[in-house]
This record gives structure tokens, C-alpha cells and sequence, in this order.
DNA sequence: GTCTATACTGAGATAGAC
DNA sequence: GTCTATCTCAGTATAGAC
């Protein structure tokens, strides 16, 4: 039963992962949850974190992968044109309302990835690909911001969307059903679309 | 010397805490830095989550009382209009402007707060004031979106400010010298206005 | 190669002496 | 109010059974 043990520890790593955050899921929980033992995740694994290396590695690549599929499909399609902002939301946020519907567990943990910051080199090092394509892309589609506003730009984007992963609003009761996460993507990507287009510079009156 | 300690343990506890985030500051780094003994945490706040809410009692105090009053002096120019939606924005963001510049830390401990999600009761305990003036200001802002829309749109707009607060973009390095904290608000009102005056519903095309 | 048992260090928390 | 000692549980490491 050797890979009946790695696979049981990624599922419910994940899951626990997802539900509870890195930080509070203890590896002990994990290993009571899969019914293995504990010296059994750093025999697979090594550590922790390389645990959660590997759960991201995992499902983040077909992720990553879609999205530089419809990044490509949509280039094809524009010809030399620079694509639109809508389109470049598109595909990048996307697949991940796929990803959500067959593993919403994921999507949480990925947003709290993200927002947590901490874990940054494991970030960096899944993501680094996509966004050496999302990039440029974006900024061919909004060719007239300056650079430094265009990067704060991107930087807002990040974290709403990681913000909108780890869950709903919580002010007030906002319904949850299953697979109505594509429902949620496409407030985001017209609110993200704004954004992108707002006019640049002191336009916004701050005399205090 | 009862209130030296505590204070010297609030301000140690607040800059690490804000350096290097909850989770990963030991009660022993702190005792260490502040020259006291590890139970006298647990004798002036209780645990290590109290000590992190009196902190943000502290510092998130002031800057809620200066976005309060920044809304009722909008509110009162505007008679009984209602307010634009940058006007809000800049009640509810103006003020971190000025809490950054003089205590850099608590700004990227708040940031880490709202990020991190797993505090929430702290979170919802300090700014539920605020909140309930704030909501209500910016519905009236936008009264066209439906409550749907307008709730996720709140919600984007945490997730980009506090992600914001946590740090910089760091894809590309920017500069960051101090005081142009100001700026950054700058960028995110801009960001979020575009974001809260796109245009409702259906308008993204997401045939697939 | 795979898993079990066990021990080590450091975390937060608490009781009780002074 | 403060400090020492101690408790439980975390992540990690390793020796050895199968």
C-alpha cells in the first residue's frame, strides 16, 4: 500500500490545508485523519511545507496550464493585437471557477496562499510561469498606464482575487451553493475590468 | 514598574508581530526583546491573542475615529446627497495614509489581520462600527448594482486593501521610501473607483 | 523500500512561591 | 506583580522492524 499512503496524506493535507489554514492544521491531525503514521510524511515528503509543495504542484499545474491554453487561444485569435483587459481576466481567472467546481477545497487554499504571503517562494516558484505570460499581456492591453501605476494595478488584482478565493463577503449572508463559483469570477473580472480602465493620475481629489 | 512592562511588551509585540506576522512571532522572541519574563504575557493580557487585540484596540482606534470623522464631514458638505464613491474612498483609506507614516508596522500588521482570515472575530470586533457607517455610505454611492453585486464588490475592495497594507508588488521592484504611503492610497482609490463604477451584470463575455 | 516507535526541541499556557 | 517550574502539544529526526 505505498502509494495508497501518499495519496491518502495529499487528499487530506489538502482538505485540512483548505479548511483550516497551513499554519493551524497540525501534521498530527492530518496523519489521525488519513490513518497513517506520523514519521510517514516526512518519509514521502520530508517536511511540512514540501507536503504542501506537492499539494500545490498537484492541482496548481492543470490550473496554470489552462490558463496559458486560453491565453494562447485568445492570442491566436486577436492576431497581433494586443488582447483586451476583459480577455486577459478572462483567461487568467477562469480556470480557476473550473478548478473550484471539482475542488473547492483547492481554491481556498490557494487563496490563503496568497494572502498569507508568507509562504512566498513556494508561490513564487508555481506561479512564476504564468504570470512571465500574464504580464506583458496586461500591459499590452493597457499600453497608456505608467508603469509604476500599472504594477499597483496588478498588485490590487492579486489580492482581490485572493481575497475572493478564501471565501464570500461575511457582512452579510450571501448564498454558497455548489459550482456557483463561476458566478463569483465574473463580478470579479467586471470589477477588475473597471479598475484596469480607470483614468491614470491625480485625478482623485485628496486635499486634506 | 507594572506599566513599563506592558507597555514594552505592546510595542515589541505590535513591530514583530507586523515584521514577521502572528504566526511566526514566539511569545519568547518577544519576552526576549522587551527584557521580560515569558508569564508576564499571560499576566497583563491572558494570552497571545489578547495581547494581538489589545494592540490593534490601540492603533486601529485612532485611525477608526479619523474615518469616521473624515465620513461625517463628507456627509454633512454633501447635505443629504449622497456621497461619490471616491469620497467614501477616501474617508475609509485616507486614514491609513496617516497611521503609515508614523507606525509603518501596524499598517502591515492590519493588512496581515484581514489577510490571514483565521482572526476573524478580532477583525469583526474592531471595525464593525465602521463597517456599519461605511456600508451603508457607499450602497448609496452605487444604488443602481444589485445587493449582489455591490456585496462582492465590497468584498474585492478588502481583499486589494489588504493586500495592500501587507506590502508592495513584488514581481518588479518598487520604490518605497517613506512617507509615500499616500501614494499607494492614491492608486488603490483610482483602482477602486473604476472598479465600483463598471457597469453591472452580463456585460463580460464568458462563452466557453 | 515502507512503515512504526520513540525521542528531541521549542511553542503557548498555567500553578504556585515570593 | 513577578518569576520559576512544569504541562501539553507542535514539527522534526532517527533507529530499527518488516
Amino acid at each position: 500500500m505505498t502509494e495508497n499512503t501518499k495519496e491518502r496524506l495529499l487528499e487530506t493535507a489538502q482538505r485540512l490545508f483548505g479548511q483550516q489554514g497551513y499554519d493551524a492544521t497540525s501534521l498530527r491531525h492530518i496523519i489521525a485523519e488519513a490513518g497513517v503514521n506520523l514519521a510517514a510524511i516526512h518519509y514521502h515528503f520530508g517536511s511540512k511545507e514540501e507536503l504542501l509543495d506537492e499539494i500545490i504542484q498537484r492541482s496548481a499545474g492543470p490550473v496554470n496550464e489552462q490558463r496559458l491554453a486560453l491565453l494562447d487561444r485568445a492570442e491566436a485569435e486577436a492576431g497581433g493585437c494586443p488582447l483586451s483587459v476583459e480577455k486577459v481576466l478572462h483567461a487568467f481567472l477562469w480556470p480557476m471557477s473550473t478548478a473550484a467546481d471539482e475542488n473547492p477545497e483547492f481554491v481556498r487554499l490557494m487563496g490563503r496562499i496568497h494572502a498569507e504571503g508568507m509562504l512566498h517562494t513556494i508561490v513564487q516558484r508555481h506561479f512564476q510561469a504564468v504570470l512571465a505570460r500574464f504580464v506583458p499581456a496586461m500591459r499590452k492591453a493597457v499600453p497608456h498606464l505608467s508603469p509604476e501605476e500599472f504594477l499597483w494595478r496588478m498588485h490590487f488584482m492579486i489580492g482581490a482575487m485572493a481575497h475572493t478565493m478564501c471565501g464570500a463577503p461575511d457582512f452579510t449572508r450571501v448564498t454558497e451553493a455548489p459550482g456557483d463559483f463561476s458566478r463569483r469570477i465574473e463580478f470579479l473580472i467586471r470589477f477588475l475590468s473597471g479598475g484596469f480602465h480607470a483614468p491614470e493620475g491625480a485625478g482623485v481629489e485628496v486635499k486634506e
